[in-house]
DNA sequence: TTTAAATAATCAATGTGTTAATAAATAACT
DNA sequence: AGTTATTTATTAACACATTGATTATTTAAA
């Protein structure tokens, strides 16, 4: 017997936002565990993403930074921890000596391969009770409430 | 002139759920700063919302963290914090010593009051581009999707 | 040209999340 | 009754996010 009982009183809005961060909560908690058997954290991945998707292999800490909306004092300690691991090289740009490089290198590449398999069966789990087209407008729905906010502030 | 590029290579399913990760992240951050000029963290905030919201303002720690979906480890630094601030009360349960409750002090109550409108008014502004309808529809896929992730593993 | 302002990265402090190990109280079982 | 298991909470170690302060370098302005 619960004595204890906790009734919500959530309004509609806040509902919407509070399920969102629910989903977004599971999200990273179902990949975390994949990445995590890589060697690799949640962010930690995504700046091996951002890597792997740029020109070269290589981008700038702050432009990572603000492709991956973090603060750039963040940036710090997961560029070391890869470079650590080896999934990275930190080199300092010639041309502007305030600019650290991040490139990802083959063990960085391959590990995203390997990966990847793994990570999109989450992903199709996760999603499997909405079919393609609902997927579609969930989709287009999430991004003009981010389209929203960036008007707001950027 | 900016030499180093990056191209998304996300597929739809990925797009989806970045989507939902970024949306809440900038949830998060919008309410935080509103919370923090009360003296509360987002995850201070939403223990008290629970505790507001369950029969004579208590529950116990273990509740809390199911409702919250975060780890009980998490709990005991957050209700320690909240108790130094006077937001709540922390006792033990004279029927079972292993269990703490948790109550919500008149300041907590009173705090929640005050944040109240400046946070709907961040809901409000977040959705403004949906309609009352296609926030319900919103909802209701978002709640599918988390509805599935309970059946795969609790 | 010297001074001022902007940019890039780091560090420190605080809070939150994770897992894993532990202590204490209670429940269940032989 | 006494051993074993489960539950509740705490702690420790690690990663990461935020803010704010600091250093170094580059650019702009007086």
């Amino acid at each position: 017997m619960n004595e204890y009982i906790y009734k919500s009183d959530l309004n509609d809005d806040e509902k919407v936002l509070m399920a969102i961060v629910r989903t977004a909560e599971i999200f990273k908690r179902n990949h975390s565990t994949v990445f995590r058997n890589f060697g690799l954290s949640f962010s930690q991945y995504n700046v091996l993403r951002v890597l792997d998707a740029s020109t070269n292999d290589q981008n700038t800490m702050s432009e990572i930074s603000r492709i991956m909306l973090v603060a750039g004092a963040n940036i710090t300690g997961i560029a070391k921890r890869l470079a650590n691991d080896g999934f990275i090289l930190k080199k300092s740009d010639p041309t502007d000596e305030r600019v650290n490089i991040l490139e990802i290198t083959p063990k960085g590449k391959r590990t995203l391969k390997n990966i990847e398999k793994e990570k999109d069966e989450w992903l199709e789990i996760m999603l499997a009770d909405l079919s393609k087209s609902e997927r579609m407008d969930l989709l287009e729905k999430i991004r003009r409430v981010i389209r929203r906010c960036r008007k707001i502030e950027p």
